[in-house]
DNA sequence: AAGTAAGGTTACGCGCGAGTAGGTAGACTG
DNA sequence: CAGTCTACCTACTCGCGCGTAACCTTACTT
């Protein structure tokens, strides 16, 4: 039933989607919706909270302690971009769907993003430390806003690759860590990018 | 009057705005709004057209030609950066809501993230023809993903952006050039990231 | 066989908002 | 001053879709 609702919200978008579709598609009959699940944002909150917990298992599980930062990052981002790959509607819903619209469910997803955002966050922190940075070379905010490009760099990759289904998720996981981990390693080591000279106007 | 329905459009939502209400905002009454622009679709569609166009030419008219890419690219982020802290509205609008629905708009707005997506795409050849890499290190999609991901990075960085305003536009686009060169300049020379052995599960 | 509870269904109420019909006020024409 | 044209508004229609009231059917009890 959480299938059937997954599989039109994906399709026509939270607002666009009817109950009866969903009924329909359900094989059930609407009144049976509301009594399980309640009102129509309830039953979106259901098929979000599934969908970010399946998502959030699939990644987890693979993330062993005591690996080193690089290969964690590596099998996370494995994980999201296979899990991706398999449950195409579900992103649909969780990413496309559920972000912006006018507060009801956008802050279900946006934990489960900033959960992501911190994790990551901590690996590039453990692995700076495992370089021994020094603090000053890196402000505290500079680790999160980091971490927020290299999520966002993954969010994208993932519309490519659901709009090229011959790539592999392999493939674009190991893209995504070149950009990231070649990035970082470098910054690591105190080569950083700076603007050329002058005003830029 | 597009002020007004931009206004709206990017506090409520396409679906949650009415007519009634950007009529009202925009201190005129709703059958002024069909006259002068038809149904709601086609003035969603002429918001976005106008913050696109608008954007689109607050990062052409930055990008000289006969500038290295590096340069390029750098004032091209900035001008980007630096337009959505100005038109923070026009900007949810043309990302935040004019994404994933269901045709319509989505095509318009696609359109013009591809455009950006292949200059960023033709920067990196350009930079990578500069540094004399042969072609099968790289393959012809490779380019394009990469740029996907760059891009991606960009658009996460814009919302950290909006949510700290006491960080400044240039801040970011050096966080970005810094993930962005730097790691490109890694894999430009062959310094690749390869997998750790093993399967992975 | 009558009572009743569980598990469904059909068919409707009702609000909301896109789009419109028809009217009004002023300016311009002969 | 009658005619009419422009520019705009008030007040409506109408469809759509969420949520529900009332009804039906099957199985189980006494």
């Amino acid at each position: 039933m959480l299938d059937a609702a997954v599989q039109v919200f994906s399709r026509r978008g939270y607002h666009a989607a009817s109950m009866d579709e969903i009924a329909e598609r359900a094989g059930i009959s609407k009144p049976l919706v509301y009594l399980y699940l309640g009102s129509k944002a309830d039953l979106f909150t259901a098929c979000i909270r599934r969908e970010a917990g399946r998502l959030r298992e699939a990644i987890t599980s693979v993330a062993e302690d005591g690996l080193a930062p690089q290969e964690q990052l590596w099998r996370g981002v494995n994980a999201f971009f296979g899990f991706v790959a398999q449950h195409r509607e579900g992103w649909s819903v969780l990413y496309r769907q559920a972000r912006g619209q006018g507060e009801p469910f956008s802050g279900e997803v946006a934990k489960m993003r900033r959960m992501i955002v911190e994790t990551v966050a901590a690996l590039i922190a453990r692995a700076m430390a495992a370089e021994g940075v020094r603090k000053p070379a890196v402000e505290g905010d500079e680790v999160l806003a980091l971490a927020n490009a290299l999520v966002g760099a993954g969010e994208s990759l993932t519309e490519w690759l659901l709009d090229h289904p011959e790539e592999s998720p392999e493939v674009t996981s190991a893209r995504l860590m070149n950009l990231a981990w070649m990035g970082l390693s470098n910054v690591l080591r105190g080569k950083v990018w700076r603007p050329p000279a002058g005003p830029s106007r």
